[in-house]
DNA sequence: GTCAACTATATCACTTGTCATATAGATGGG
DNA sequence: CCCATCTATATGACAAGTGATATAGTTGAC
């Protein structure tokens, strides 16, 4: 459904298949990710749609590149798409499963060990994606609030993407010590 | 992958199909979401490696039952898939794609009557999973940390839901400040 | 008694997403 | 010179997820 518009979305600039994966890698992957493979399929599905055009150039570095660009029909598509109602995509969240039916091996230690672990790598991630505001924040003195538009709200999803991963750990600090507590209440 | 783990999970009592339906709309879906066709899909697969059984039951309120219990092979795939590190599934935020390209529509009134309805949305959710969570509090003198051992581990859950759209909703206040602020800035 | 709502299972067509692999030009290091 | 790495596109097999539809027994309301 939605790669569509994001691909759509992305296509301010003419720009190949190779670079719509960098910009998917780079800025888009915290919260939506994509394959390559599936890239250059929808790439193809939406030129058959017409609501994209593309066309071969010469690149003075590697092979050739299909050039993609929005037509009037793509654009139309993309703005549809932004005034509807907010959507919720595929929210599937493994690990929160794993925690859920972690009663069944029956000892705490695992729980602990798992959410340690869980805290650790949401730690990474976090470090990732400030590492990202901070290098915005250094070679642009408007950022984040006086940015150009389209760079404003980009702003705000790399926020969005900070404040969901600090409250993991919050959450991932609570469990830790509630699991202690209970581990302690086991021992006496 | 994970959809396997999860049914294999709620067999912690034999259950049907429409059961394990059931189940996830009521406790798993602010985590993981299922179509009635995947269930029955996944259960027949799950049955054919061997990891689940089955025995078809009279039932005293309609058509019979077809109910799944796990094989020990079963019991132990699900532990197998507990002991392995935390398992990133599918996170595709639509949502948050649509505000990153939102810049495209030129003015700031559509952001804003964006944020207000997604926080709006967000609102009704989160008062929903704190029912549930008030239910059970009230259903259980020991909610929520004197549980036993798997309620203790789906409370654990629930609680993360709760904190993710607490996370969500105070993100969307900070948008709606910023956009207005901009707003503002704008008219002088 | 029939109609809606609920219990229950099943299947099909389709879309979306993953993983692996193939091809091939360009660049730079050893 | 060869090898690794980066740029660049493409395809095929497969797995996972969606949406619609079919069937059918049970219960309770009107």
């Amino acid at each position: 459904m939605s790669i569509e518009h994001v691909i759509l979305g992305l296509l301010q600039k003419p720009l190949s298949g190779y670079d719509i994966k960098q910009h998917f890698d780079r800025m888009i992957s915290h919260f939506w990710a994509a394959e390559q493979s599936q890239i250059y399929r929808t790439l193809k599905k939406l030129e058959k749609q017409g609501l994209l055009k593309s066309k071969v150039e010469p690149s003075d570095r590697g092979p050739d590149r299909k050039v993609y660009s929005l037509t009037s029909a793509g654009r139309e598509s993309l703005q549809e798409w932004l005034r509807n109602e907010p959507i919720f995509g595929d929210e599937r969240h493994a690990f929160v499963a794993q925690l859920c039916f972690m009663g069944e091996l029956e000892d705490f230690e695992q729980t602990l060990f798992f959410v340690r672990r869980l805290k650790e790598m949401q730690e990474e991630t976090l470090a990732e994606l400030q590492g990202c505001d901070a290098m915005f924040r250094e070679s642009d003195p408007d950022y984040p609030d006086n940015l150009p538009h389209r760079e404003f709200h980009f702003a705000l999803t790399l926020d969005m993407g900070i404040a969901m991963i600090k409250a993991k750990i919050r959450w991932c600090n609570q469990v830790i010590k509630r699991v202690e507590a209970r581990l302690e209440s086991d021992v006496e």
